[in-house]
DNA sequence: CCAGATTGTCATATG
DNA sequence: ATCATATGACAATCT
């Protein structure tokens, strides 16, 4: 069986090449035996099988356990074949297998990473533009300091413009009420500026001397009754000189006009001219509609993001929906283990590359400890791979399972460190079946199907092909040493024993494909991580999109609620004020302009709209 | 038996 | 220029 399978199989081996006819070409292994693809690979097999069994025959027992490819006699050496084939099957089978039964589950399901991704994204953009859609809710009951809220820019700089005047207010509002501003936690300067009821002494406070820019600010103390005559008087003169003043401050501080701000056109016009008790009613029936809207909507989406924990919930929340669901098997692991720092993602994977390539290295020494041929690739493969799994132990390996069963992995997984070495042994090349078959096979027989045997059988031709040649060709070293020895030492070797042109090509060829083999496995694996990576990446930039939204949401909560609080101060301020007469100004005449430096201006209404549409306009267009 | 996955090999590019 | 490695592509094999 074997010796044909081998035959046969060595033909299959050429057949593959199509390619025999490109090396025979490509050069320094021309005259070597596969080079024929044809008859002549037949003779030879049949030739290098001869050589086996004389081989094998003269050759003990007992060396096999040092000396692969010395030993075995001919039984052994189908024997041997076969055992190492099984072994070797075994070897990937078991480890696949063991895998598979570790990961099956998550590598399977891994699978519908991709798919899950984009429905994730989608999900999370959804959340996203309902999130943000509030905001023009907020708009439209908030007024025209409220329409930019669209748009992140438009809040930004809408939440600036609040903060300064809050600042500003807050910088000249007496030091009771820069008390109770701050005397919520300190935590947020946003919670703190919540802190600002519509109670708060502001109004005794405010002390319009705010107001006073054009010098009515002291007039401006709005309670006591003597201010009236004297802001009478100011306001007189503020009245007309207003204008030339609100324009230039409007035009060089950009002042918010609180009174467009607050009193859209409508109410202005519906506005009583009677006191301020009116006043509040349009405002609070706006700010109740407004409050509703938003907080519908916020809360519906975001509220629980507001507090920490929540917000944490939040995330999980996302993490789950966006995308992770893929990895729901595998990313909370991988992500929690490797992860620590998933941020640096890419540098992740060029270190683990790296490692990889590194352990390689330092694997394809130790592994040749074990077994002068070993498995250096897969060695070294393993290695890295319990590197990883060392990092990641669940959650890594699912993925890996999903696409690398067979390879190198699985050996490592399954190893429980005797097995590594003995896996690996066999796998690889050498390391003496028998032994090897004794210990390993029954594990994964019991693990394995039954065909495994017959899986070894076939794998036995492809385990050695490159043995057998060897093997054939009665090359004293082991392919491990042909491959992973240093050119120095290789070449050493090569000088030490009288070898003939076929068995140098041969060992050339033996050792270019042993290379070129490791080679392509790390590539593989190097793939992988990329791959792991790049949907590490994924998930990571998904978190971070999640917690912006939340935090955008936040934002927009605490800005909604800053202008609740503009509104009310403004309420309070603009109703305590009298004029001359002691009478309340008429919302509809007259509105409060804030200025650049902090002042507040009573300017007639028209200004002020005409102020508040400049102001808007450009806000408004920028948005869509 | 087919389809997909895995693996080895070759040719070539790159360092 | 030579060697080692990396990688895409192909084919064989396995599942």
């Amino acid at each position: 069986m074997t010796r044909l399978d081998r035959s046969s199989h060595s033909g299959g081996g050429h057949a593959k090449g199509s390619r025999p006819l490109n090396s025979l070409l490509a050069g320094h292994r021309v005259a070597q035996p596969r080079s024929a693809p044809g008859s002549r690979a037949s003779v030879q097999d049949i030739d290098l099988i001869d050589i086996l069994w004389r081989q094998d025959i003269d050759l003990g027992a007992g060396r096999e356990i040092f000396d692969y490819s010395h030993r075995q006699k001919e039984q052994d050496v189908d024997k041997d074949l076969q055992d190492g084939a099984e072994q070797d099957d075994t070897w990937s089978g078991e480890g696949a297998e063991a895998l598979a039964r570790n990961l099956l589950v998550d590598g399977e399901t891994g699978e519908s990473f991709p798919a899950q991704f984009p429905a994730d994204i989608s999900s999370i953009t959804e959340a996203v533009p309902s999130e943000s859609e509030p905001p023009g809710l907020q708009n439209n009951l908030l007024s025209p300091l409220l329409t930019g809220t669209d748009s992140p820019f438009d809040l930004e700089q809408q939440w600036q413009d609040l903060m300064s005047i809050m600042e500003m207010q807050a910088m000249e509002v007496n030091t009771s009420t820069n008390e109770i501003l701050y005397s919520a936690p300190p935590g947020d300067p946003l919670s703190t500026n919540y802190s600002l009821a519509p109670n708060t002494p502001i109004n005794q406070n405010v002390s319009l001397h705010q107001a006073s820019l054009g010098g009515c600010s002291q007039d401006f103390s709005l309670f006591s009754p003597e201010v009236e005559s004297l802001p009478v008087a100011s306001g007189s003169t503020l009245l007309p000189l207003v204008p030339s003043n609100s324009t230039s401050l409007n035009s060089t501080f950009g002042s918010t006009n609180l009174a467009g701000l607050f009193f859209p056109p409508q109410l202005n016009g519906t506005a009583n001219d009677t006191a301020g008790p009116e006043l509040p009613d349009p405002l609070g029936g706006l700010l109740d509609e407004a409050m509703l809207d938003e907080i519908s909507l916020m809360d519906l989406a975001i509220e629980e993001g507001f507090n920490p924990v929540q917000a944490s919930q939040l995330e999980e929340e996302f993490d789950s929906d966006s995308g992770l669901s893929l990895d729901s098997s595998h990313s909370p692991s991988s992500l929690s283990s490797s992860e620590g720092s998933s941020s640096s993602s890419s540098s992740s994977s060029s270190s683990s590359s790296s490692s990889s390539s590194s352990s390689s290295s330092s694997s394809s020494s130790a592994s040749s400890s074990f077994s002068e041929e070993g498995a250096v690739g897969y060695s070294s493969d393993s290695e890295t791979l319990d590197l990883e799994e060392a990092e990641g132990a669940v959650g890594y390996q699912p993925e890996y399972s999903k696409f690398c069963r067979m390879s190198y992995q699985d050996p490592s997984q399954l190893s429980c460190l005797p097995y590594l070495e003995h896996v690996g042994h066999n796998h690889t090349y050498n390391m003496a079946p028998s032994a090897l078959d004794s210990a390993d096979l029954p594990p994964p027989s019991a693990l394995k199907k039954g065909s495994k045997e017959k899986q070894a059988d076939f794998l036995d031709k492809q385990m050695s092909r490159d043995e057998h040649r060897a093997r054939a060709m009665k090359i004293p070293f082991t392919n491990d040493k042909i491959i992973n020895l240093p050119v120095e030492e290789f070449n050493e070797l090569l000088s030490k024993y009288q070898l003939s042109e076929a068995q140098l090509s041969l060992i050339r060829d033996i050792r270019r494909r042993g290379k070129n083999k490791m080679a392509a496995q790390n590539c593989r694996k190097r793939k992988l991580d990329t791959i792991l990576n790049l949907e590490r990446d994924v998930e990571d930039l998904q978190r971070d999109k999640a917690r912006l939204l939340r935090e955008k949401v936040e934002f927009l909560r605490s800005l909604r609620q800053m202008k609740q609080k503009v509104q009310s101060l403004y309420q309070e301020v603009f109703g305590r004020l009298r004029d001359e007469n002691g009478r309340p100004y008429s919302p509809s005449q007259y509105a409060l302009q804030y200025a650049g430096d902090g002042s507040v201006l009573l300017i007639p209404r028209t200004l002020a709209d005409q102020q508040a549409r400049r102001q808007e306009r450009k806000p408004k267009d920028r948005r869509k």
